[in-house]
DNA sequence: AGCAGCGAGACTTCATGCAATCCCCTCGTC
DNA sequence: GACGAGGGGATTGCATGAAGTCTCGCTGCT
């Protein structure tokens, strides 16, 4: 099962990575041609790289123009942590009621690896320990489907410097959000958990939102995330009636 | 802005279409080649076609060997509707809370698209009018992402005749389950929306994975969704405890 | 100065060639 | 009879050619 790594695989992984780390800028306009030559490869696999990127929503086709890089637009944003808040929120939730004493271990050692490149420094190491620090929590669910689209949905949007970290806040308080989710993970309280999870994520969005919101793209309401808080997960108490 | 419609795009539209209606059995092995042959154009279209449903998760390509028509396993069944439940409960309760009466009216329409269709018998229009049925409670929500994701999964598991029609459920009981969902947005009960989509999902899915079960691959146990449960939506009194 | 029409360039898109790879079947040997 | 090796065949995967179509800039006219 060796999946042998193919041309269009590397392509692939090759400018997604060029389109996430931003040295292909939002808005930028490429073409088939040139991509293939600075790649060094034909344009068979780029095309092939580039219809996949399209369908993930990193690209758009423009015909007859070439590919344009997209950007991130509020709305974007706005539907892809409103999908996180869906799926990781119960994933939480669930984690805390069902993680293993291992699962736990594995939590604190990638919340340790966050704090040791927030005083390091290393943005890079940071964002990965983030990464798999989320990726932990959703393993436990092991739906491998519901993984693979937060995955997804993750990559769609940290397209550029889109990371919340130079502008907004800096890694402690990245850090800071993520210390109660995994304590109260460790303390099976599956309701905290989920509030943690559910602040953690609306407030990653609001700083994105904020940052891709431009004088035409309306700026995002304050309680954006209001509309679909009382049908996601009710920590304590009645469910809220609705309205 | 008229997209022309593309020879990959028709291949695509085509293969989708015979997966779907079971003209490619599950399991079944075809070469582009062939496909191509069958379909009068190049391999070149068919060959990127394959490529994105193998994306979707329809098939695998197999090297050297060929593409395989994916069968629905047991674990997919549960992967795809936990992920349904995490969407579709929220977005009904949703649709509960905010429905206009327009909305009211389209969901009422579906419904009568699907009591027309089962007393004529007619399972294709049944099965078009519960998908749109569907899509209206989503389209209230107005998250694209999460609408194009629900039908993606939608469309991955209902390979071969898989739908639920023939073998175990008719039409009356399928419809059934569906006309509490709409009574309850009509009537704006959140709760009652949530819970009767969650039932109709969790039916559904308990009837799809015992067609998918196999003697090795483990038949399902019978309240495999209670695992999800507590953390999706809490209808009424406080939440459940975690464990 | 502004606008319309036209031509050249460029890009996507489909078709086809070609090589490398892998599976399977057969044949030979133990 | 079983096991292993080798060859034929088929398939994927990459490269390149060819054609259709759209965009953009330039030129000429008003």
């Amino acid at each position: 099962m060796a999946a042998r790594v193919t041309t269009t695989d590397r392509v692939l992984a090759s400018l997604r990575e060029s389109i996430l780390s931003g040295e292909f800028p939002a808005g930028s306009l490429h073409s088939i041609y040139r991509l293939a030559d600075l790649l060094e490869v034909s344009r068979t696999p780029v095309r092939e790289a580039v219809l996949r990127l399209a369908d993930l929503g990193l690209v758009t086709i423009e015909r007859n123009r070439g590919v344009r890089i997209r950007g991130v637009s509020v709305t974007d944003v706005r539907s892809v942590f409103e999908l996180r808040l869906m799926i990781e929120v119960p994933a939480a939730a669930y984690a805390a009621a069902h993680a293993t004493d291992d699962d736990v271990r594995l939590l604190e050692a990638e919340l340790d690896g966050m704090r040791d490149a927030a005083t390091a420094g290393d943005e890079s190491a940071f964002t990965v320990h983030d990464r798999a620090l989320h990726e932990t929590i959703g393993a436990v669910l092991g739906n491998q489907r519901a993984q693979h689209e937060v995955a997804a949905l993750r990559d769609s949007i940290q397209t550029r410097g889109a990371s919340t970290l130079h502008r907004s806040r800096g890694m402690p308080e990245i850090l800071g959000e993520h210390v109660p989710i995994v304590t109260a993970i460790a303390a099976r309280d599956a309701t905290a958990a989920a509030r943690h999870m559910e602040e953690h994520l609306v407030s990653t969005a609001s700083l994105l939102m904020a940052q891709a919101a431009t004088p035409d793209d309306p700026a995002p309401e304050s309680g954006w995330a209001d509309r679909l808080r009382p049908h996601l997960y009710v920590p304590d108490g009645a469910a809220s009636p609705p309205e």
